[in-house]
DNA sequence: GAGTTTGAAACT
DNA sequence: CAGTTTCAAACTC
């Protein structure tokens, strides 16, 4: 088995994803998420970022079958395809793939000791869910009693689970699920059904929970518990024309402190979801969207949805970690999953932390992912794409926000990596589990019931191809981490990486490296080049992407980057591997620059990484934007650092601050500063350079009605001079008309000179030739008679 | 376009 | 952390 992401390349990545503990704090602390993660429990060493991620999710091959594990610490799926599922109690939920048929059962033991748990979750590619949930304690075996067990019953799948109070809860799925999979039950999973509705991506209902208070299980032992819904979205086969999506939502009751029992459930808004609310805690709702396609392979045993990078060969890892406010009531996150040919993207959306009900859900369609992008009040949310390039089956894309990159990762399946240890090292390990209900409540923290599809900014499908689909953004800059070759291993925050950046896997765990790529290749690698990219196992394929990538997007949005593309440095001595370097700061590779001995491109990755790593071991938020908000409350944007200017009163573009049309902060240190608000200095310069500009638009704009006009001019005259159907007056004032004209009037001067005549009579005879000239020319104009010689 | 000024980054 | 040097952009002529 192969680590997709290695301890080392876990600690590279952001704070924001890897710090999934902080983020579980918030639901229990009203602190910072983004703050240190506990250190109290060790790790083991071996054991990745799986371990803080926050969620897991394990999805079934349609051809699976289920085997259910009634293991109170982990759920688990596991397919004759291989593929393996699983639910972390403590909110994980854990796709493994496995290239063998074993079923893997949960050898760890009890990871929560008070948290409800969803013992397993399984979504065969027909439409159907499965989930065991546990809400009890786990038993000292690792097994909760009265282990929730699911069992198809004819065309219906039964997802039961136990309440804490041991009262099982059965969900029903649809009768549309023709290919009832082989589930073991090993529990009474009719015993007090929960209703549970499926529903469909298209508005069908799928999966609901019709009662929130019975998805809790007994009201009075879960009363205090939290409702977290996770939403699975499952798409068909790209060949079929019909929208058939199921869905997974996942209802987990957490335990939340002091929290009344008056659960009311809240109608699925989107038809999409079912959401349950508290009084006091929201609901949030976790929704992963899969698509399958049609390729043979996708149903086989080697297709295989993960989400978890734990050491399973694929996997795919959500991370999501955008700060939130702790007032935030209701979070969402969306992970729209593809799995077309062995492909999958993951994308983790996270509403703004102050809208109340901003979510969204991806709306898969037969042939695109459609990752959910920013949902509204995201604005100022980046993200990160990682897309690994050596293992071309499987992309994951990782939306950050928080970050101002955006990473897709791709991560493919491999031979011989069996998922031996269900749950990995996350649930074998009491002390890791500990975590992992935070990690859930993480998970669950960003997400937020419901919303309508219409709140979600989209970007435009992209025809599913065998290659990798990478969504981009509407309005953060995107970055790609992609393999490379092996490189010194640095572990600088992710946050603060730019582009280019190479992450190489742990030792030994595999040939994937990861460079950053600035997020114009993102919007590349989607277009059909990116097939070529992805195919391909070799970091080599990386080379032509540079060559067409579009650069410098500059932390500007791609229409900014359009219309205002960043200057081309010139640097001479720092080779572009210096902050001098304005394509270095940015995190971007120089394109079309006027530099010398650059080294900042795919060709010196080694240079570059080590740059960056010196970099960052200097300021880890060396490369994070300078400019960012202003202390909570003010909406002016300020300097992080302030500026430090002595001689251009901070009213020159040496200024950083005046450069980025800001004022100066108190944490400015500069001298003589007049680039404040009532500056009249500042307000003359700003008058001035408005007008400037008014003018600047003006000229534009006449320049462009000129062109325009001249343009149509030449359109509309251009075939009446070809065509031979006669020619326009000015056409006649050839260089021999001309010439001639000026003989003309040259034998007028003459004859006046001749004749002794003064100079005013010369003049006027001349200018009456000039006349009679005119005249000649207009009126052969006027005949239409080409090449026509004038004499005088 | 060459030279100067400027302030951030890098260095000590 | 402060002072100095390096560097490339901004600016001036």
């Amino acid at each position: 088995m192969m680590d997709v992401v290695s301890p080392e390349l876990n600690s590279l990545l952001p704070d924001e994803i890897m710090d999934t503990e902080a983020i579980a704090m918030e639901e229990e602390l009203p602190t910072e998420h983004l703050s240190a993660p506990p250190q109290s429990e060790p790790e083991p060493p071996q054991v990745p970022m799986e371990t803080e991620v926050p969620e897991i999710v394990s999805l079934c091959p349609a051809t699976t079958s289920m085997q259910m594990s009634s293991a109170s610490t982990d759920a688990q799926c596991s397919t004759s395809s291989g593929t393996q599922l699983l639910l972390a109690p403590s909110g994980l939920i854990t796709v493994t793939t496995m290239t063998t048929t074993t079923s893997t059962k949960t050898t760890g033991p009890a990871v929560t000791q008070n948290l409800p748990k969803i013992s397993s979750v399984t979504v065969p590619a027909n439409h159907q869910l499965i989930i065991n949930k546990v809400a009890g304690a786990p038993a000292a075996d690792g097994k909760s009693p009265g282990a929730a067990v699911l069992k198809p019953e004819g065309q219906k799948l039964l997802v039961a689970g136990l309440s804490k109070t041991g009262q099982p809860i059965m969900l029903a799925l649809p009768h549309t699920w023709n290919k009832p999979a082989t589930t073991q039950c090993t529990g009474d999973a009719k015993a007090q059904p929960t209703q549970i509705k499926m529903l469909t991506s298209v508005g069908k209902p799928v999966i609901a929970v019709s009662s929130a208070s019975q998805l809790m299980g007994s009201s009075t032992t879960l009363q205090a518990q939290q409702l977290k819904t996770l939403q699975i979205t499952k798409k068909p086969p790209v060949s079929t024309a019909g929208p058939m999506i199921t869905k997974l939502i996942i209802t987990k009751a957490l335990n939340n402190k002091g929290l009344s029992s008056t659960a009311s459930v809240a109608p699925v808004v989107t038809g999409r979801v079912v959401t349950q609310s508290t009084p006091l805690t929201p609901p949030r709702t976790i929704t992963i969207g899969e698509t399958v396609s049609t390729v043979p392979q996708h149903t086989s045993g080697n297709s295989k949805v993960a989400i978890s990078p734990l050491k399973s060969p694929s996997k795919l890892t959500v991370v999501s970690v955008a700060s939130q406010s702790p007032n935030s009531p209701q979070k969402s996150v969306t992970l729209p999953l593809n799995v077309a040919l062995g492909q999958q993207i993951l994308t983790v959306q996270q509403s703004a932390a102050t809208s109340p009900a901003k979510a969204g859900t991806s709306q898969p369609t037969a042939q695109t992912v459609k990752p959910v992008q920013t949902v509204g009040g995201v604005g100022t949310s980046q993200f990160k794409t990682i897309i690994p390039l050596a293992t071309p089956h499987n992309v994951q894309q990782i939306q950050v926000p928080g970050s101002r990159f955006h990473y897709v990762r791709l991560v493919t399946a491999t031979t011989g990596s069996t998922t031996p240890q269900s749950g990995g090292s996350t649930n074998t390990n009491p002390s890791i589990q500990q975590a992992k209900p935070v990690m859930m409540n993480a998970a669950v923290r960003m997400s937020v019931p419901i919303v309508p599809a219409q709140s979600i900014k989209q970007v435009v499908p992209k025809p599913l191809t065998s290659a990798a689909q990478v969504v981009t953004t509407s309005q953060t800059p995107q970055r790609l981490i992609m393999p490379a070759t092996h490189l010194p291993q640095i572990q600088p925050n992710l946050t603060s990486l730019p582009p280019g950046t190479v992450l190489t896997p742990a030792h030994g765990s595999g040939n994937m490296g990861y460079a950053v790529l600035p997020a114009p290749y993102v919007t590349q690698i989607a277009q059909p080049t990116f097939v070529t990219l992805t195919s391909s196992s070799t970091f080599s394929t990386a080379t032509p992407i540079q060559t067409q990538a579009r650069l410098s997007l500059n932390g500007l949005s791609t229409s900014e980057a359009t219309s205002r593309p960043r200057k081309p440095c010139n640097c001479t001595r720092s080779q572009c591997l210096k902050l001098y370097c304005d394509c270095f700061a940015n995190g971007e590779f120089c394109n079309n620059c006027n530099c010398v001995n650059c080294f900042n491109n795919l060709d010196h990755e080694s240079e570059r990484l080590k740059a960056i790593k010196s970099c960052l071991d200097r300021n880890p938020v060396a490369f994070k934007p300078k400019i960012g908000k202003g202390k909570q409350g003010e909406s002016d944007r300020r300097h992080s650092k302030g500026c430090n200017c002595k001689k251009s009163g901070c009213l020159k573009n040496y200024c950083e601050c005046y450069e980025a049309k800001i004022m100066c902060s108190s944490i400015c240190k500069c001298m003589g500063c007049k680039n404040f608000e009532e500056s009249p200095e500042r307000k003359t310069l700003m008058h001035l350079a408005d007008a400037a500009e008014v003018r600047v638009q003006q000229q534009t704009a006449a320049k462009t009605k000129l062109s325009s006009q001249i343009s149509d001019l030449l359109t509309r005259t251009t075939p009446a001079v070809t065509s031979g159907g006669g020619k326009l007056p000015y056409t006649f004032v050839t260089k021999e008309v001309a010439e001639a004209t000026c003989d003309c009037l040259l034998e007028q001067a003459e004859q006046a000179e001749l004749n002794n005549q003064p100079q005013a009579v010369a003049e006027r005879l001349i200018l009456e030739e000039f006349g009679r000239c005119l005249r000649r020319i207009v009126s052969f104009a006027g005949k239409a008679k080409t090449d026509c010689p004038i004499s005088c």
